[in-house]
DNA sequence: TTGCCATCTCTACAATTGTAAAGTAATATT
DNA sequence: AATATTACTTTACAATTGTAGAGATGGCAA
C-alpha cells in the first residue's frame, strides 16, 4: 500500500515538505512555515492543499472550526515517484543507466568513495555472500 | 555553453527523443516515429515542436517549402536537467543523499555489482591513487 | 453586544500543456 | 490544366498550476 504514483508539482513538493515537518497542522501554520521562501498568501497556500487532498496528496480532520492536514505520502514515496519520473522519462525506465549518468557526470571523488562505501556497508547488511 | 536549465514536459521528451534519432527532420517524420506510441495528430506534433522551437529546445531551418527541426540540447542536458530537477525537488539538492537512496531501494543485487564495477573502472580511469 | 481577528469558502484569472480542426499553399500526378 | 497530396499556419479549447481577492463565519475582547 506505499506504491502511488506520486508526481508532484514543485509548488507541491514546498506545501508537503511543510506538512510532513509540521504534521498534523492547519493551513496557517504552513503558509507561515513557508513565509520566507515563497511569497505566497494565504489564499495561495490554501487553495493548493485542498486541491492537494483532492488528488490524495494531503488528508484532512476537521475540529470544529479548524482543519488539520496531514500528508497521505510518506516522503519516501514522494522522492521515489520523483526518482521513478525522472528514470523513465530519461533514461528509459532503467535505473543502472541513470545511476552510472550520475556517477560520470555528478559526483566527485570524494562522493564516488562515499558511495562506494555505502554499497558495501549495504552488501553486508544485506548478508550477501554472493561469489562472483 | 552547454548548461541549459532545460526541463523538458513529457510531451516534449516523446518529441525531442524522436528528433535526436532523425536529426535533421521534419515535422512529419516526427510526427509518424512516435506513431506507435502516442497517437497524436500531426496538428498536435506540429504544435509542440513550434513551441519547443520558442522555448530554445528546438532549432529550425527552412529550406524552400520544407522546415527541418534539429535539437538545440542535446540528450545528455536533457538527461541532467531531469536528475537536477529530481535532486532539487526531493533532496535539497544533494546527489549523494539521492544516490543512496537509489541503492536503498531500487536497485537489486546484481545492480549493486554492476555499480560497484562501475565505481571501480571510473575510479582507474580518472587516475585516482587515493588512500583512504 | 459589538466589533475584531483568525480562518475558511468561493470565485477568478493568466500561463502552460495537451490536443486538434480547419484553412492555405506549394508540389506532384494524371 | 485540374486534382490530389503534402506540409504548413492559424485558431481554439480544456485541464492543470500558480496566484490571489473578497466575502462569510465563528469566537474572543472590550
Amino acid at each position: 500500500m506505499a506504491k502511488k504514483n506520486c508526481e508532484l508539482t514543485e509548488g507541491e513538493w514546498a506545501i508537503i515538505t511543510a506538512v510532513w515537518d509540521n504534521e498534523p497542522c492547519a493551513a496557517p501554520t504552513v503558509q507561515e512555515e513557508l513565509a520566507g521562501r515563497k511569497k505566497w498568501t494565504y489564499s495561495t497556500v490554501k487553495t493548493m492543499m485542498d486541491r492537494m487532498v483532492t488528488k490524495g496528496l494531503l488528508r484532512t480532520e476537521r475540529i470544529r472550526n479548524l482543519i488539520l492536514y496531514r500528508s497521505a505520502i510518506t516522503r519516501k514515496q514522494a522522492q521515489s515517484g520523483e526518482i521513478m519520473r525522472a528514470v523513465k522519462r530519461a533514461f528509459d525506465g532503467a535505473l543502472t543507466p541513470m545511476m552510472q549518468f550520475m556517477l560520470d557526470n555528478n559526483l566527485s571523488q570524494e562522493q564516488l568513495d562515499e558511495l562506494e562505501n555505502l554499497i558495501k556497508e549495504k552488501r553486508i547488511r544485506a548478508g550477501s555472500s554472493k561469489a562472483k
